[in-house]
DNA sequence: CACTTGACCTGTCCGC
DNA sequence: TGCGGACAGGTCAAGT
């Protein structure tokens, strides 16, 4: 799925255009993705969007929150008359019309505008749940979640303390544990690992204090680029004028198995680790 | 308890 | 061209 900075770079599109917004109707093409009764969403008004982790939310009038959870594939796409904002799984049919065959559920909304939710592999979903619960259950409602990395409260310590919560389990596994750092996943554990220089295969306990300042600082670099780029997918597309997401185009190490790695003459090299890839070099990342 | 594997789904790509 | 299998940016539940 998009992971921390794709749904973030959402966020901020939708924030930007759905605000004030009234929900005219809500189309529900696959049931099971839809938790909730839509009737209850009718004529409510969009307050604010927010993220936790992959989550995004939008807060309603009347103490009602969608909640979001795009999983591998999901993708939203705001869409008003020739204006396109799109943030998810990359495909070239996101850029066509709406809706498609992956197309799960439809917002339509007052002025017209309508949020295309799609997802190929269907494991995303959208619940409705009451806004003023979800601080006080937030365990309960969103799952248990560790700190979110951009926030100044995440500091290396806290990377540590977090990290060796387990205690055999190799460092790119944990990394991608949410609750132990919300909102990483596949690309950005083995991006940040690189960028520390720490082999993926190394086991939380054996990790230096020096490592976890070095792991510490590549999350947030990594994150922070894609972020700057637009996260690894498309967004802010806007009519004709396609700008798509270039992160993977910066990646140092996802995706990238058998060519030339970016700090040694050596190669990429991909492995499995908990049943997902994890790409890095053997000669840099020690 | 801690960690690993399978299941949830559809689509695509790669080798025979 | 067809087919089988592996694999895909996530997370639960079940299994060891």
């Amino acid at each position: 799925m998009p992971e921390l900075p794709e749904v973030e770079i959402i966020r901020r599109g939708l924030e930007e255009k759905i605000v004030g917004l009234e929900i005219k109707n809500i189309e529900v093409i696959r049931p099971k993705t839809f938790q909730g009764d839509r009737k209850n969403l009718w004529g409510k008004k969009v307050l604010n969007v927010w993220r936790r982790a992959k989550m995004l939310g939008i807060d309603l009038t009347s103490d009602l929150t969608l909640l979001f959870h795009l999983k591998m594939t999901g993708q939203l796409i705001f869409e008003k008359g020739k204006e396109k904002i799109i943030g998810g799984h990359p495909t070239e049919d996101m850029l066509g019309p709406m809706p498609n065959k992956s197309t799960v559920v439809i917002f339509s909304f007052d002025d017209g505008s309508h949020l295309y939710f799609n997802d190929q592999r269907q494991f995303g979903w959208v619940k409705v749940i009451p806004t003023s619960r979800i601080e006080a259950e937030e365990k309960k409602l969103l799952g248990e979640l560790g700190p979110e990395p951009l926030e100044k409260d995440f500091t290396w310590q806290v990377l540590k303390d977090n990290i060796l919560k387990r205690k055999k389990t190799p460092i790119k596994v944990a990394l991608m544990d949410q609750s132990l750092i919300a909102g990483i996943g596949n690309i950005y554990a083995s991006e940040s690992l690189f960028l520390a220089r720490v082999d993926p295969r190394r086991l939380v306990n054996t990790i230096t204090d020096g490592e976890f300042k070095k792991l510490h600082q590549g999350i947030v670099e990594s994150l922070q680029t894609s972020l700057k780029h637009g996260g690894s997918t498309l967004s802010n597309f806007v009519d004709a004028e396609g700008k798509k997401g270039y992160f993977l185009n910066f990646a140092n190490v996802y995706g990238k198995e058998g060519q030339a790695c970016r700090g040694c003459p050596d190669k990429v090299v991909k492995i499995t680790q908990a049943g997902r890839g994890t790409y890095f070099c053997p000669f840099c990342q020690k």
